[in-house]
RNA sequence: CGAGGCGUAGCUCAGUUUGGUAGAGUGCUUGCUUUGGGAGCAAGAUGCCGCAGGUUCAAGUCCUGUCGCCUCGACCA
């Protein structure tokens, strides 16, 4: 593997100050553009490109699981709003709200949709009467906002891109089976596609959505050792349908309430990417879903000859991926850096050399590697470097998550820890909220997830020392 | 919401202490030479100095107010 040095100064480093490296890699990769609003960014083509591909995969997957997709307004009578409790209390303190219309103040005051459940709460209850109306399976695409006080391009804006999948059922089994058939599709798109290993797992009370029954997450690790939730997943069991009124004929002629879920991801996915395979040298985009898999650089294009053969491997590439040809009068050496800088995958190399040579230079941006291919072995060559780099940003993000995830059996062993190192620690807990509250409080780390795959580290909470059953993973998140 | 920082050319910023013709680098435009890791030379264009008041012969600079952005914390699916 060829020696990665820093070649663009305008990118802070990641050890000198990562949140900084962050905010300098999403402007510098032409992802975003800041607007005089707070936490409402421009997604800028490049960037909503990488979003228009995740898109397309997931609701692929979504459609391909028996969804529909609808569209619900953007607007939300406080009335309606008001209905579950635990879910205004949740959602209340951070939503917008519209007072007017045009100059006349309205009679009752609208929220800007911060997630959909109530509308879709409302429409159930006019569509669903009997159990053949059974069950529905929505999605949408849509915005929404929430008044953030701290606001990071990706991570946390007030208005942010997601999907949010809405479903409803006859029986609570179904409605479970529903939660945990979507975190699969989610982790699978995140390891598949995203090259994101995930933990899958189920949230705690505390961390709960507002109105669930249950709280499923997948949980990425960042670069700098702190948590991003990726996607979640709810059960909400029927109290949405008892709050809301929606009631359905069973074949028993007897009237019952539904069994309802939601699950959603959203633009977030993309700050995850950036701070999953990004390095110093700026963005490193995971091949599925790189607007660009691989630019071709044509060198001493003046030469006679070059810009043709370039053109040429254009054409022939175009079939194979998604491929862009370079030939503005840059220098070779700033579109290497620019390219570089917006995580292309690959960059091909054509000059008067290599022509004569019937080869090129493929050069991996995840490892910084340099392959002389010919170029009659171009079309099955690239595909196959395409998925080594898929396989290779895979690897190196899940040797990274080991060598960052610790194990606590104390108090003061995980205190060290969080102080000390960070990443993800995994330690027993006996199921008290006192103790999550505790080691918030004391430890800075909250609960991320009760994880699936289970291991048995003591017999004791690592908190209070009274007997515990479950291993939970802990950290500092986004 | 608390603490701190910052608003001057497209961008990054100097100039503010001590008031006196609006600056640099980079980018942009044009031409020539270049082209295997952000090329060189030459010429050129670009400013409601965040906004509103005030002090002054004179304000980017001093005073008052205000708006916004960034970082950290608190908060937060």
């Amino acid at each position: 593997m060829a020696q990665q040095k820093k070649m663009v100064e305008e990118i802070t480093s990641m050890d000198e100050d990562f949140a900084k490296w962050y905010t300098d890699v999403v402007k510098k990769a032409e992802l975003i553009e800041y607007t005089s609003v707070k936490g409402c960014m421009v997604i800028r083509p490049y960037g909503y490109a990488i979003w228009e591909n995740i898109q397309k995969t997931l609701d692929t997957m979504f459609k391909k699981t028996g969804h529909e997709n609808v569209c619900m307004p953007m607007f939300i009578p406080e009335s309606l709003l008001n209905k579950e409790k635990d879910h205004v209390e949740g959602f209340a303190p951070e939503v917008a709200w519209v007072t007017h219309g045009g100059n006349e103040k309205l009679e009752e005051r609208l929220c800007v949709r911060p997630t959909s459940e109530t509308l879709f709460c409302e429409h159930y209850a006019n569509i669903i009467q009997s159990y053949r109306d059974l069950p529905k399976l929505y999605n949408q695409w849509v915005s929404v906002v929430r008044w953030e006080k701290t606001t990071r391009p990706f991570l946390r804006s007030r208005e942010f891109l997601w999907q949010e999948g809405h479903t409803i059922h006859a029986t609570s089994e179904e409605a479970q089976e529903e939660t945990i058939r979507m975190l699969n599709v989610y982790a699978d798109f995140c390891e598949n596609y995203l090259a994101m290993p995930v933990v899958k797992g189920v949230k705690t009370e505390k961390e709960r959505f507002a109105g669930a029954e249950d709280t499923y997450t997948i949980e990425a690790l960042m670069h700098d050792g702190k948590a991003l939730q990726s996607a979640t997943s709810h059960f909400f069991g029927d109290g949405f349908a008892k709050a809301f009124n929606i009631l359905y004929s069973g074949k028993d002629n007897k009237q019952h309430h539904p069994f309802q879920t939601s699950w959603g991801c959203t633009t977030r996915l993309i700050g995850a990417i950036i701070m999953t395979h990004g390095d110093d040298n700026g963005l490193v985009l995971p091949p599925a879903v790189a607007p660009v898999q691989m630019v071709i650089i044509p060198i001493a294009m003046h030469k006679e000859g070059v810009l043709d053969k370039a053109n040429e491997l254009y054409s022939k590439l175009s079939d194979v991926c998604r491929v862009k040809l370079d030939d503005s009068d840059n220098s070779p050496g700033w579109k290497f850096a620019e390219y570089e800088m917006k995580g292309v995958p690959l960059r091909l190399e054509i000059g008067p050399k290599d022509i004569e040579n019937n080869q090129c230079v493929i050069v991996r941006r995840d490892s910084g590697e340099k392959i002389f291919v010919s170029l009659d072995e171009l079309e099955t060559k690239v595909p196959e470097l395409l998925k080594a780099v898929h396989d290779g940003l895979y690897q190196k993000a899940y040797d990274r998550r080991a060598s960052m995830t610790f194990t606590a059996k104390d108090f003061a062993e995980l205190k060290d820890i969080a102080d000390n190192k960070p990443g993800f620690i995994k330690a027993m807990w006996c199921g008290d909220r006192a103790c999550e509250d505790k080691l918030k409080e004391e430890a800075g780390v909250t609960s991320r997830c009760i994880p699936f795959e289970q291991e048995n580290l003591s017999d004791t909470c690592v908190c209070c020392g009274k007997p515990a059953t479950k291993m939970l993973y802990w950290g500092k998140a986004y």
